[in-house]
DNA sequence: CCTGGCACTCTACCCTGATGAGTGCCAAGG
DNA sequence: CCTTGGCACTCATCAGGGTAGAGTGCCAGG
């Protein structure tokens, strides 16, 4: 019935909201605890020092904010953060100019590998934090050519054309050996049954027919289903995901103890528990952001993660993002990392 | 005459060359500046630690200790580390259980790439520094095999396969387009005329070739020789070097000044310089050190760098080696690194 | 030439007091 | 009821000083 009331419906008045984002701009800024006074010059609210100390005080309680000690000023905390980034924060689309410049340094003429890493390092270049890149899933690249290659004696070596741009070799060891013109054969059939198709369809055509018609074959086309099958059997990628930039994350100050970064760093050589954050991620819809401990992971403690996946040909293929300290420039790394996210994809998209 | 003179033409006499090499000894242990107490105690020369001041003045005026402040112990300079290591160090060789460790760890069925990784990683486990391996020229890899793949229009995938193992493959465009008969010509015509030379030799076949008998080709020998030099043609490698266990180098008390380890590590990103260092040992033999500022790159003056050349069929082509504090064991170092560069040489070797 | 003794030097550590930034609370005023 | 100036208080930071300990350089005696 009065105005407490509109501002507990929203958990926070105006004037609290409108102090909270000042300080989290100050205090990203700044990288200082913001104290009553600086509040009172910046947040432009015309309210004294002591006015802004009792908000302090509230938001405090609401542990949207902490003192380091008594006398310093106030340091968003993660809620804090979360808040600011939910509601307060306005993310101002990139100028035009700035996503030209972005889209020039991402040359679809490139092959997946490289296209991939200079996403990676543009990220990290543009908000001097580690960027990362989850590679797409081969699942859905469209295969366009299958070709054998003999080694020697049993080896073979099968070519897999995805794409127009993308090679993968693969080597094999088979049961027996088979003679060049066999080879030939044997990829025509592989070639006439699956081209077009993409890995995951490919994989399970194979099954398919090798458990359907095993009978109605002749030895050649057995043969070459056993060999489809050996090529599309589920193969760990090593390399799905790639990091650049750790370096930047040196330079703040609320990382710069060696032991935390050491544990950082331990966290980008073992890769495991990022990866399994931005799969995490590849689900959603949009950009992610994890601030502090939201992430689950220790190690990202004092940092955010921001994330978003990208589509080629409609579906999701892959996850980047930047991770650097939760005292970021949200407004900006958000668009930063959502229009690239969108530009990976379209230069992906471009060459299939 | 006397003694003296002895002493001189060996630059230090006996006493003192065991006092330098006790203090370093214990200065790599401990971490700590080593006092005329502890080496009486340490250096098993009987002597009180007021004569051991005299001897360590004396190296100190030589240069080859110095003492952090008035009453600090002393620790090794870089020419003193320079002068163990050249003349005190007793490098023991490995014993054979665990040359066989390091043996096993290197699978020699692997793909170069993966060999050489697991190199490094090797001796980055073992000595708890960074390692780095220098990758095998692609020059000296024998052609076993040349294929061509049309992808679309201009663009021609060419297929590498050499050593058995090892695939390259590089997409080209070319001036117009071939059919899928006249690409399989051409390969036939290049395997003919390059198989068993490396890529250097292939290089230059082809372009003889090109010059001389222009005129008493037909047009598909013509095309041949011209795709070929498109192949052969000078690529530069990208990944032409491997780094790991950088991390290892963030747990030395010397080097944990954010600083350091921020230029260290951008040593690391770059690649350029310690690509550099490492090419000036491909032509020594054996196992260089390089103590401080002797590598002459100002980022490794609190390093030293310890590197062996490996060969494949007698012929050396590429260095491994790590990275480390001055402050290193080197008389375990320096096995190690000599041992994996002969079982990476001999890995590589046993599959061509 | 070696050695014990001694004065000296320098670091590391702790305690101290001063300074300044910032807070919490209160009572007065709109 | 909200705002505000005032005031006491807290705490980090810094400089100064004093002490303990490690280690040195030098000297005189063996």
């Amino acid at each position: 019935m009065k105005t407490s009331h509109t501002s507990n419906s929203q958990l926070l008045n105006d004037r609290a909201r409108r102090l909270l984002r000042a300080l989290v701009e100050s205090y990203v800024r700044e990288g200082q605890p913001v104290g009553s006074r600086t509040l009172a010059r910046t947040a432009g609210l015309d309210l004294s020092p002591a006015s802004i100390r009792n908000v302090m005080s509230d938001l405090e309680e609401m542990g949207l904010v902490s003192s380091p000690h008594t006398s310093a000023g106030r340091v968003p905390t993660a809620q804090g953060y979360r808040l600011f980034v939910d509601s307060l924060l306005e993310v101002k689309p990139l100028d035009s100019h700035e996503v030209r410049i972005l889209k020039e340094r991402l040359n679809p003429e490139l092959d997946t590998k490289s296209l991939v890493e200079s996403a990676s390092d543009l990220l990290s270049a543009v908000t001097q934090m580690a960027g990362m890149v989850r590679v797409p899933r081969r699942d859905h690249a469209a295969l366009m050519q299958i070709e054998f290659l003999k080694l020697s004696g049993r080896q073979v070596l099968a070519i897999l054309v995805m794409n127009k741009n993308e090679v993968q070799n693969r080597i094999l060891q088979l049961d027996r050996e088979y003679s060049h013109s066999e080879l030939q054969q044997m990829a025509n059939y592989l070639n006439e049954h699956l081209a077009g198709l993409d890995l995951r369809q490919a994989r399970e055509q194979v099954l398919r027919e090798m458990k359907a018609v095993r009978e109605h074959m002749n030895t050649m086309m057995l043969a070459a289903i056993e060999l489809g099958e050996q090529v599309f059997s589920d193969q760990e990628q090593d390399d799905q995901v790639v990091f650049t930039g750790q370096i930047h994350l040196m330079d703040y100050a609320e990382l710069s103890s060696v032991d935390k970064l050491r544990s950082l760093f331990e966290a980008f050589t073992e890769k495991r528990d990022l990866l399994t954050l931005l799969d995490t991620c590849i689900s959603a819809q949009g950009v992610q952001i994890f601030i502090g401990q939201e992430s689950g992971h220790k190690v990202l403690d004092d940092c955010s993660v921001v994330t978003a996946p990208y589509n080629v040909g409609g579906q999701v293929v892959g996850v980047l993002g930047v991770i650097g300290p939760t005292r970021m420039a949200y407004e900006r790394i958000i668009p930063v990392v959502d229009i690239t996210a969108k530009l990976l994809g379209a230069a992906l998209n471009s060459r299939n």
